[in-house]
DNA sequence: CCGCTATCGTTGGCCGCGCCAACATTGGCT
DNA sequence: AGCCAATGTTGGCGCGGCCAACGATAGCGG
């Protein structure tokens, strides 16, 4: 009758794309949620750091854009990020509007200890393909990606 | 100085596979959501429709399981099939622990359509992708996939 | 110069998905 | 009989993505 079995996935899932993706894609993040947890930060607070290291100071609408985030989630996120002092939030002169995100020292170092743990956490979500097979993935990812980020 | 530019995509996430993985998945999610979203359905509906019209009637359990949903989820996923008569509970006599849940006929043809909003779906998500490089993305997340989960 | 429109920061809220703790009920095993 | 495992259920948490509204400010066209 009822073999009491292994709990198969339903072939409609199994052969689904999207499906394959967004659970590879949880995988990652319980991973990348694992390591940032750990020194009590999140995938928000990496994405502005990464971008006001690279770009240099920004008002919070640049952030928010390069960074793929809602301009309300930025608010919460460089709230925290200055409540620890890894950036700093200062009106602009000259546009009174906008706010001058800054990183600080310590947000610097504090965007390199996060680098590394995404590092290890790369290595282990990975770690089943041979290094040709991830540049395949990467490249085919990043060819959705900007296809679709053009498509608004 | 600074152009008022184009808001690049920092090198450290452009480069990072856990980025592109879970962007992509939000890609897809978001399309999904809104296909579903149309006939008033989410995926944890065609998940648990999905199993029960592949492996036929099963517990709330044994549903969770093979969709990948916590018990507490199936139970308010259940409640609203229930609700749209796309699923019937019963207690199950030879043990009474456990409620068999089967799949109605409306049910079904909620299957059905579903299955077409998504196969429509996925030709949207992988449309800048050949034949060639489709196969490979699932063969890459698929491997991927079954690797993460045997490491539980 | 005035007024319209756009942008910015902020508040507050919503949804989907994944997960966990607790509890009472029931089954299975020894 | 007694212990342990499984089940359904309730309630809660966190992250990520998104939207609506508002006041303040800038910029632009008439």
């Amino acid at each position: 009758m009822d073999h009491i079995g292994e709990s198969e996935t339903p072939t409609r899932l199994r052969t689904t794309p999207s499906w394959l993706l967004t659970q590879t894609a949880a995988h990652a993040g319980r991973l990348v949620s694992e390591g940032f947890g750990g020194i009590g930060a999140r995938g928000y607070h990496y994405r502005i750091l990464a971008a006001l290291d690279e770009f240099g100071p920004a008002s919070q609408a640049d952030l928010g854009r390069r960074g793929g985030i809602d301009r309300s989630d930025v608010v919460a996120t460089v709230n925290e990020l200055v409540a620890k002092d890894l950036v700093v939030r200062a009106p602009d002169p000259a546009d009174r509007r906008r706010n001058v995100i800054t990183i600080t020292p310590a947000g610097q170092r504090e965007l390199h200890r996060m680098g590394e743990t995404l590092a290890a956490v790369q290595d282990a979500l990975l770690a089943p393909l041979t290094a040709t097979e991830r540049g395949q993935l990467t490249r085919l990812l990043g060819k959705l990606l900007t296809h679709h980020r053009q498509r608004h």
